[in-house]
DNA sequence: CTCTATGACGGTAACGTTTCCAATATCAAT
DNA sequence: ATTGATATTGGAAACGTTACCGTCATAGAG
């Protein structure tokens, strides 16, 4: 299939390359008469304007990178199709590009970005180093998403949007604690390496503290290193090494969805109830969360508007007016079956 | 960060831009020691080769694009991952686009191709109408995966890997009639608009037909057209509705896995307990399928592999030898506890 | 010493756009 | 009609590469 470029267009439609360009781009300087006496050409001939071509004269590309730690994770998997319309409807085209932990975000951003000459990136995933200040030295565009946060160890003023995690991690333990629990267990997922995990760490922490109910390092399971964080293998094996330490709990915190998931499974097999012997809170409210039996309660996360804003803050830092800018969602509380209140 | 050309380069070594082209390209026509001395001030000034400019000049990249009807499938979802490392593996780009299932893929391919001068392409997803005539009259290389197969009606000769739908359907099934069941519920996708569940269908009137049991048209639910194909919602609906119709069932077979996990829900609310009162089979062998309660029996697609013989062959195609081949896996039967033995 | 084959290298024309600048056409006002 | 201003257009340079072709050493053979 032999590509017709401008030039064909050009000599079709008698008229110098410039001025199909100028139909082709919307720019002024261009009679509508002709403007539209070319596009009936470019219609006809099916005429497709080489990419190549266009991004390297136009120095960058208008592809947004969507960089994510943990391409495997359910919740970021959920969030890439939204990315896709949002960025495409800004006229964007998205890469989608996963690094292992291993790897280091920021070398792979800046090869990427000379390689193909980015428009900007998005950074999805929690568990990276804060690449925030190599970034902005760089000069690269970006917006972290779901990043780690809270109040106390905030990010700095970066554009990011995500949740508090020390927050909601604080909410979703209060919440059992108003329900009349005391012994609640958590599932976490790197001791470590993941700050997102840390934060909901300290805000568990934070809400026995306020009710006075001591931290007790028995009822906290981290998972191996080795282990897929916040999956259901890392559930599973959690609550099974919970139960089978013998301590006593009545309600269990786990740090996402896909980990109650796997606790769900280790609490049947162990012949626990959930609520009746033991109740359950997620986090993430990801879709098979209203699935499971019973129905779980939940800690949602408002995904889509998550990735609105991060496309909303990477446009306005690739366009006209700078300022970065964050957003602080809430995760809002989703009551369903899997807690029930204590009886004393 | 002004980028550096390889001008740039060619001037710091004191040599010309294509003995620097050379060096970066392993190309031969020049001497050892030149290129090394060029390729350390390449290692230390960190330069990277415009992409737009390399593809502009060689007329196609090296991008291929992933298309997927359907992004979000968990299924699909999962082989993102892999597809990811094994293309990079062959030093290639890839580029995710979804489409909808309005849109017609191959305007979408052909305008993805000229746009981008793209090497190839992967098509996933099952719901599309047979594209490949008309890719193949387009000269652009491709590869079907998970496209809907069955021995009956084949896939012509074109390049596509997946299984046998109406095969494993049949298999499927044939194992729930083997346990003692001939009563057995169907919960499917789309009626019409969807190949992958028409084949399974087919195998699930075999299995029947073989063993001399009557289709019957109340034990079959098609999901509605608006509704998103082999989701959870898909099977909660499906099996709520089913329950609902009074006709009775001692097991069933859903089309994903996901929709078993509705399915579950269903059932669960309905008081059915599985497996005892009914025995259920699901489709794909998804991660979290393990962690069902009762572990959900089902039919494991080999993703992994489907994914490493997609691009093999695609490697094929746009590399020397052709013809265009295709492969078939099977499905594996893995069983956990969700289907007991029938007493008569 | 001369000639020639060979291996290294440099110069430069493309690739298909966009964008600047110059050139022309149009048109109203004088 | 002439002028000037403005709207439209065309030409050509540039973007950063690759690939062709020509040049120039070097060295080995005669």
């Amino acid at each position: 299939m032999a590509q017709l470029t401008i030039k064909d267009i050009a000599k079709i439609c008698n008229v110098g390359v410039s001025t199909v360009s100028r139909a082709i781009n919307n720019e002024p300087g261009i009679s509508d008469k002709t403007k539209e006496r070319i596009m009936q050409v470019v219609q006809e001939f099916n005429y497709i304007p080489n990419n190549s071509a266009r991004n390297l004269k136009m120095v960058e590309s208008n592809t947004i990178a969507l960089i994510v730690t943990g391409i495997d994770n359910v919740f970021f998997q959920s969030m890439f199709g939204e990315f896709e319309v949002e960025l495409r409807k800004h006229g964007f085209d998205y890469l989608l590009h996963a690094v292992s932990w291993q790897e280091d975000v920021v070398t792979v951003a800046t090869e990427l970005m000379k390689e193909k000459r980015l428009k900007g990136m998005i950074l999805l995933g929690g568990q990276m180093e804060r690449p925030e200040e190599r970034l902005d030295a760089l000069g690269i565009p970006y917006v972290l998403c779901t990043v780690a946060h809270s109040s106390e160890h905030p990010l700095p003023n970066c554009p990011w949007v995500g949740i508090d995690d020390e927050l909601e991690g604080y909410n979703a333990v209060s919440y059992l604690i108003n329900k009349g629990h005391r012994d609640i267990a958590l599932v976490a997922g790197q001791r470590y390496d993941n700050a997102v995990s840390a934060q909901r760490l300290a805000g568990y922490r934070r809400a026995l503290a306020e009710h006075g109910i001591p931290y007790r390092e028995e009822l906290v399971h981290f998972t191996d290193p080795q282990m897929t964080d916040f999956s259901p293998e890392n559930g599973y094996v959690g609550a099974k090494e919970l139960i089978a330490s013998g301590v006593s709990f009545t309600a269990m915190f786990c740090m996402s969805d896909l980990i109650t998931l796997g606790a769900y499974k280790a609490l049947d097999e162990a012949g626990v109830r959930v609520p009746k012997d033991c109740s359950v809170i997620g986090f993430d409210g990801i879709e098979l969360s209203k699935y499971m039996c019973p129905g779980l309660t939940t800690m949602y996360q408002p995904r889509v508007d998550m990735v609105k804003s991060s496309v909303e803050l990477l446009m306005k830092e690739v366009g006209a007016d700078n300022g970065p800018v964050h957003k602080i969602y809430e995760a809002t509380l989703i009551e369903r079956d899997s807690v029930i209140t204590r009886e004393e």
